[in-house]
RNA sequence: GCGGGCGUGGCGAAAUGGUAGACGCAGCAGGUUUAGGUCCUGCCGCCGCAAGGCGUGGGGGUUCAAGUCCCUUCGCCCGCACCA
């Protein structure tokens, strides 16, 4: 009997059913090839949305398929808990972040199970759950005594909002990014990890991710930012005592003759010594530390100096006396903190050089440039050197030089030769500095001692747990003003001492916990056995905005667990695959009120096709597919979908149309068309369950050979990740299905198969189906079909006939017919005679199987 | 400024150099239905009554054959950006 499609009961049975049996929980069985697919976990905000629906799905998709084709697959969850966020919330509405947290990580929980997911809840953790942090902190001490982490007084970025300082990586356009607000520059004594140690490696082992998005890759590439130069030094005339030279960093050593001037940074030690005792230099230099990152700064981007009044030596020219500058555009932290200014070949030189009165000298023109001589004039505007090829005129290293590239060679050569300077590597990248100046998060297991200074804790103390009690109601960290916490003894001479207040940056939480994934329950961070067996993360899933903060920081982690015996060698790249996600969008429905402000509606409360607002009937501006967003009041609620279709529908459409990398847009007509789909192919599989088919005979045939074809494209797709192709063909077999004339144990026969391709989108209505037309067990458990060769095979294809590469017929003949054959037939068929018209073809073409060319 | 990506019907999109537009949405016509919805059948790139012609942002090239490869140009999007 055809009985309605009901998924809010299915889909509940179904997840309970899976649950009793303990279908997801991962096994570390040697016997089978292992399969590790992870989404990136979530912030518990309380509330998941379409874009986690998608995110999921497409892990579920991958993790079900994979276990249907005989891995042991890991499919874990768990939740990214520490972060500003919770301590906002206590500071707005009162209440401890960590019930906050919790509470949160509960709800969505909830939210999350209703969707179906294949995953192993048995593993799930919270990186603010003790048992975590703790091992994070066993780490920390490891890195710490294997020289990956180190503290020292810098310049660094402070977040006024937040009250907390940020990494590099953290500031977006001089904001940070999170709270948006304008990032100051301040001194402080912070915690850093020697990212930059990996600098060469992490750039390099990128070439080798084959399963990354190009893009990402890039990203990564330029942010590490490797550079080739040459290192050198100005001799300094009539510098303060102890600054004999200036050590300088150029990639551009071939225009070393046209040096007009030396920079240096405010920071740098000569202005640090020009400081004190010039008041006029200590004035600029505050000055230019006022400025800094803030976005105004970076805007009007105006080149500020001052000449210090000393004078270095050229160093290929004894008696070439250059000017010393402090310029604000110097950064102390990359390359030396020094540069020697070209004016003629580099923009930035030259406007400086211009704004200041200093000479020009070109040491180079573009090729073809008669103009220029042997002897080149002071220039008067700035040559780009725009075309690799150069005349090159100016120098040390003769004239023979073509190319820009082989003119750096050159220069590197020649200047090492003489003994100036030496060819150095140099990285945009700068270490990761990771103390935070705020309660929630993990605490950093150091303690400060009057007598011994810095001395780590005793890993018998961990984890050095946050205490429960503490205030929200002043700005700034609560650990630091906590009667009692802080108060400590020495480990190692007990005296009494102060606990380090500051916590780690949330990124150190997530750059790990994949591998904490494969021993949740370990009493130390990783257990061996199960990293040697799940590690790497076969297939990881999340957004592209992960690209280069959480996605470097895990790269960099890895090598230092590795370093520290916490992970297998093998592990050191933890993602072997990755694949970002786009975003599900939505229309926007605008109006304005009467002051010109905008006002937005919820799609529940509007009229998509009058364009009207419902309950006003105001006439609505509809902004097309944005991002959603509660302010502009374009959100979908996941439960919401559910509660009126199913998940099945939810997950469906998220795979459908769109290619996952893109963006998808989410529409209440697609809803309901996906759902419209659901059903009927639930009445087909119902009607082929009561015994419906037709007569059979060369219906059936023709039926299994649509049905194979459907096995080997859904499988193509999704080994691609083309998910919506996989929805297509799935699409196309239903149509076909619901037009077959084939008798019912055909229909049957293919209707499982139907069931088994669509399991790993669709799996609650790919389980009932598979039960009413009577599987045994689980769809989920009962394999992957296989297509057959055979089946693929057409005895007969049809060749379209072009005449000069334009379509004007087509013949059937049989597939292996020889082209010798085919000419003839071509040769007869009438279109073709009609365009020869006697005449006989120049060329004639013909690709077996596939298309004949007719060339007149 | 540097680096990268993308431009295909009304819309989301397919297309190992080999029949452009699979599949879906929207739309149109018809059937079922008291009606609406559901469901079923068919049509659906553009121009054209048709025959036919034209079509993958524009221009050029390679090829028997180009959405796909090369050059050039326009437009949109993303990342980085005082990095010496």
């Amino acid at each position: 009997m055809m009985t309605p499609y009901a998924p809010a009961n299915s889909e509940q049975k179904w997840q309970a059913a899976w649950d009793k049996a303990g279908v997801f929980t991962a096994q570390h069985d040697p016997s089978k090839p292992k399969y590790y697919v992870l989404e990136m976990f979530p912030y518990p905000s309380g509330r998941i949305h379409m874009g986690h629906v998608r995110n999921y799905t497409m892990g579920d998709v991958v993790a079900r398929y994979k276990m249907s084709c005989g891995f042991s697959v890991l499919h874990p969850m768990g939740w990214d808990a520490f972060g500003m966020p919770a301590e906002n919330a206590a500071m707005e509405r009162g209440g401890h972040p960590k019930d906050w947290t919790y509470g949160n990580i509960a709800d969505m929980r909830g939210q999350m199970k209703p969707l179906g997911l294949s995953i192993d809840w048995s593993r799930e953790f919270a990186t603010c759950d003790p048992e975590y942090y703790g091992q994070q902190q066993a780490m920390f001490l490891d890195m710490l005594e294997a020289g990956l982490v180190y503290r020292k007084n810098a310049v660094v970025n402070w977040d006024p909002i937040d009250m907390t300082v940020l990494a590099n990586e953290q500031v977006i356009d001089g904001r940070g990014w999170r709270s948006g607000a304008l990032v100051q520059r301040k001194e402080l004594t912070q915690w850093f990890f020697k990212i930059s140690d990996y600098a060469g490696e992490l750039l390099s082992a990128l070439d080798d991710l084959k399963d990354w998005p190009e893009k990402v890759r890039l990203m990564q590439a330029n942010w590490i930012g490797q550079s080739r130069g040459l290192q050198f030094a100005f001799g300094t005339i009539n510098a303060p005592a102890g600054f004999d030279r200036i050590e300088c960093y150029t990639t551009r050593p071939d225009t070393l003759m046209g040096a007009s001037f030396v920079g240096i940074s405010p920071d740098h030690p000569i202005a640090k010594a020009l400081e004190q005792t010039d008041p006029d230099m200590a004035a600029f230099i505050a000055e230019c530390r006022k400025g800094g990152t803030t976005e105004e700064a970076i805007e009007t981007g105006e080149k500020l100096g001052r000449d210090t009044g000393l004078r270095v030596r050229h160093p290929l020219d004894e008696a070439w006396e250059l000017p010393v500058y402090i310029a604000n555009f110097i950064l102390m932290d990359y390359g030396t903190g020094a540069i020697f200014g070209c004016p003629a070949h580099d923009a930035r030189d030259f406007e400086f050089a211009t704004k200041y009165d200093l000479p020009i000298h070109a040491v180079f023109c573009p090729e073809g440039d008669e103009t220029a001589d042997a002897d080149l004039p002071l220039a008067q505007e700035f040559v780009p050197l725009k075309s690799e090829k150069v005349r090159y005129i100016r120098g040390y290293a003769g004239d023979t030089v073509q190319t820009g590239e082989q003119a750096i060679a050159a220069a590197i050569t020649f200047c090492e030769a003489n003994g100036i300077g030496r060819g150095v590597t140099n990285y945009r990248l700068r270490d990761w500095g990771l103390s935070r100046q705020r309660y929630w998060g993990c605490p950093i297991p150091v303690v400060h001692c009057a007598a011994c200074g810095v001395v780590p804790e005793r890993k018998e103390n961990l984890p050095i747990r946050l205490p429960d009690d503490v205030t929200f109601d002043k700005p700034g960290n609560p650990l630091d003003r906590h009667p009692t916490w802080r108060d400590t003894t020495c480990p190692k001479c007990g005296a009494a001492a102060r606990r380090e207040t500051d916590t780690m940056d949330t990124f150190v939480d997530s750059s790990w916990y994949y591998a904490r994934f494969t021993a949740p329950h370990a009493t130390t961070p990783t257990d061996p056995a199960e990293t040697d067996y799940w590690m790497n993360v076969d297939q990881y899933i999340g957004g592209i905005e992960h690209a280069i903060l959480h996605l470097l920081y895990s790269r960099f982690f890895a090598r230092a667990m590795h370093k520290t015996g916490h992970l297998p060698a093998k592990a050191v790249e933890p993602f072997k695959a990755l694949f970002t996600q786009g975003m599900v969008t939505h229309e926007i429905y605008k109006t304005t009120d009467g002051n010109g402000r905008p006002v937005y509606h919820l799609p529940e409360d509007i009229d998509r096709d009058a364009g009207v607002v419902r309950a006003t009937g105001e006439k609505l501006e509809i902004i097309p597919s944005a991002k959603m967003s509660k302010s502009k009041k374009n959100v979908v609620d996941p439960m919401n979908i559910i509660a009126s279709f199913g998940a099945d529908t939810a997950r469906f459409f998220v795979m459908s149309d769109s290619p996952p990398e893109r963006d998808v847009e989410w529409t209440a007509a697609g809803a309901d068309a996906t759902s419209k789909f659901l059903t009927r192919v639930w009445r087909i599989a119902s009607e082929i369950a009561d015994g419906a088919g037709g007569a059979g005979g060369a219906e059936d045939q023709a039926l299994m050979r649509a049905t194979h074809k459907a096995v080997d494209e859904v499988t193509r797709s999704i080994d691609g990740f083309a998910f919506n192709k996989a929805v297509a063909a799935i699409y196309g077999l239903s149509n076909t299905l619901a037009k077959s004339q084939a008798a019912n144990p055909a229909k049957r026969a293919a209707m499982q198969i139907m069931a088994q391709l669509m399991a790993p989108m669709v799996p609650h209505l790919a389980e009932d189906i598979w039960a009413a037309l009577g599987g045994a067990g689980f769809v989920v458990q009962a394999g992957w079909p296989k297509a057959d060769p055979a089946l693929l095979m057409q005895d007969e294809v049809t060749l379209p006939i072009q005449i000069n590469g334009k379509k004007r017929a087509e013949i059937t003949v049989p597939r292996d017919m020889p082209a010798s054959e085919v000419e003839k037939i071509v040769l007869a068929d009438e279109a073709v005679i009609k365009a020869l018209a006697g005449g006989q073809p120049k060329k004639l073409i013909v690709v077996p199987g596939r298309i004949v060319n007719v060339v007149i």
